[in-house]
DNA sequence: GTCAGTCATAGGTTTTGATTATGAGCGTTT
DNA sequence: AAACGCTCATAATCAAAACCTATGACTGAC
């Protein structure tokens, strides 16, 4: 037979105690399950390591030494089950989650405010990227939660939607047309444009819902950063065409802010998670706040949806 | 439940394999049964390890991160177990052995040249010491088994004769008394002695043997060293009064030896070792090897003997 | 659509471990 | 010297854990 963990565990607080019923009180055992151990564990090693006499049980040589290596080993072990334990309980763990930008800049912020008063032990490794790189680091499980939008269905991944992003227009103070509810993709492609790069996933919305209205996108300016955009649009150099949740108001009060009209102009914002993987407590903590911060009620909680087919 | 052997065996196999039935076979073990441990550590720890799919199953972050820790912390208990064993086996091991010069220098060399070639690994840490020395060690558990003389009985230790070590004359070469067969304790006392120091129990045993035979023993020299004496001897300067065993014949080829006519000549040479305390497989292993080099047949073998009351 | 491979579940048996009750050895005390 | 009090060891019994075989359900792949 071989060692068990409570042999070495009776042999650690026997060598202490000094006495096997002492030991048994110490781990919750009747003294004969002890010394049953005890022998047990003598047997399987071949050596003797306890002197037993009326005045209790003196370790060994042997006993004693090794009662000390198995001891260091034990405390090894349980803190690592203690750390494993705290993560269960989500009081720490660490999360990598890939994000786009805007969203950063967005919702994320509430999200990882409701996570921090919710599990202050819990990390976030947070990278922002474009869409197409938030999938691939979600799908190389390099991040273990992604926020991001996807074109068709990926079989690498499972989905939730998160809430509707809608690219709108982003007048200027006083421009002509924020004398209208909304404004109507020809009248945009009459203005000079400020737009994110080519290649960002907001610029390819809008070039293919113009491109649905028979017209060709022209931007005057492009920008990397929505940033960048939004103070290109404050300037007066041109109407912006961004999302929706990039634009902070609070930043940038005078500015204002008209619906496009044109269906493809939504983008659905989700969160991706690699198929067949399970979330760590930490990332189903993290999931639960961005659900919460982006006004989803937490029911079933259980990501299930699939890729959009 | 606490976590155990099995099932951190478990999880190791089946982290490496990455998949719970190739995990089960290493582990000799039916495929259900390693799933019921993965699935009750899992239960234990709140975490999920694995996620299972047809294709077998992949360790989750978490579940990677404990198979590494765990799978050192497995490696190391199975070396200590392993190095229990050795010991136990007699393959590897040290004694601490405290030992009269005298018998350092005869019996032990014998001793340990049959331990080597029986027992190889084991390694005796040797220290000689005077009588008094022997058995304060033994008692204090400095060292493990002893070689010496008792004058009682001592009731921390217990003993095991090995020889007789009779207290002989030794004569330099062409010494009249070399006529005869043995020589009395009076022609002993006219003629100029070679002792050991004062102290030395083979100085003890003389004089009481002297006082017995109502003489006064006057050494013309005493020496710390055997070997020092046997050399002032064969110088020719006096009559050594010293144990047989520690004469070497092959190192003093001309000289002469000769048994004393006196009962209290003799010491018994014993065994120590502590009472009540076992002996290391590595020490039982030399006691056997003593024992043998004494020529005592090695029957029972366990020392049992009280202190000589 | 079947097939081969995966893990999960169920039922029944063996093994392990625990408890209580009791015994035996030993040192101390009366 | 006898009794006591402390130790660990043993025995009988019982509960729980662990295992195996058989079977099921699911998933990719051909």
């Amino acid at each position: 037979m071989s060692v068990s963990l409570r042999q070495l565990r009776a042999l650690v607080a026997a060598a202490e105690t000094g006495s096997f019923g002492r030991a048994a009180v110490r781990l919750h055992l009747s003294q004969p399950a002890l010394t049953v151990q005890i022998r047990t564990l003598e047997e399987a090693l071949g050596l003797t390591l306890f002197d037993r006499s009326a005045r209790g049980a003196q370790p060994t040589e042997a006993g004693r030494s090794l009662a000390q290596s198995f001891g260091r080993l034990l405390e090894e072990l349980d803190q690592l089950v203690a750390g494993a334990q705290e993560q269960a309980a989500r009081r720490s763990g660490t999360v990598h989650l890939a994000v786009l930008p805007s969203v950063a800049a967005t919702l994320l912020p509430v999200a990882l405010a409701r996570l921090r008063r919710a599990h202050p032990g819990i990390r976030v490794l947070l990278r922002d990227a474009v869409a197409r790189r938030v999938a691939e680091q979600v799908k190389a499980g390099d991040a273990e939660l992604g926020i991001g939008i996807l074109d068709g269905a990926d079989a690498g991944l499972e989905t939730e939607p998160l809430f509707e992003d809608a690219l709108v227009a982003v007048l200027p103070p006083g421009h002509a047309l924020a004398a209208r509810a909304s404004v109507s993709p020809a009248a945009l492609a009459r203005e000079p444009l400020v737009l994110t790069d080519p290649g960002s996933s907001v610029r390819a919305l809008a070039e293919r819902a113009f491109a649905e209205a028979g017209l060709t996108l022209r931007p005057a300016y492009e920008a990397t950063y929505m940033s960048t955009a939004v103070a290109l649009v404050r300037a007066g150099l041109g109407i912006g065409v961004l999302p929706a949740t990039a634009v902070d108001l609070r930043m940038a009060p005078l500015l204002e802010i008209r619906p496009i009209e044109a269906p493809a102009m939504q983008r659905r914002i989700l969160m991706l998670r690699r198929r067949g993987a399970s979330l760590s407590p930490a990332a189903d903590a993290l999931a639960e706040a961005i659900r919460q911060a982006a006004g989803i009620p937490d029911a079933g909680a259980l990501l299930t949806a699939g890729g959009g087919s």
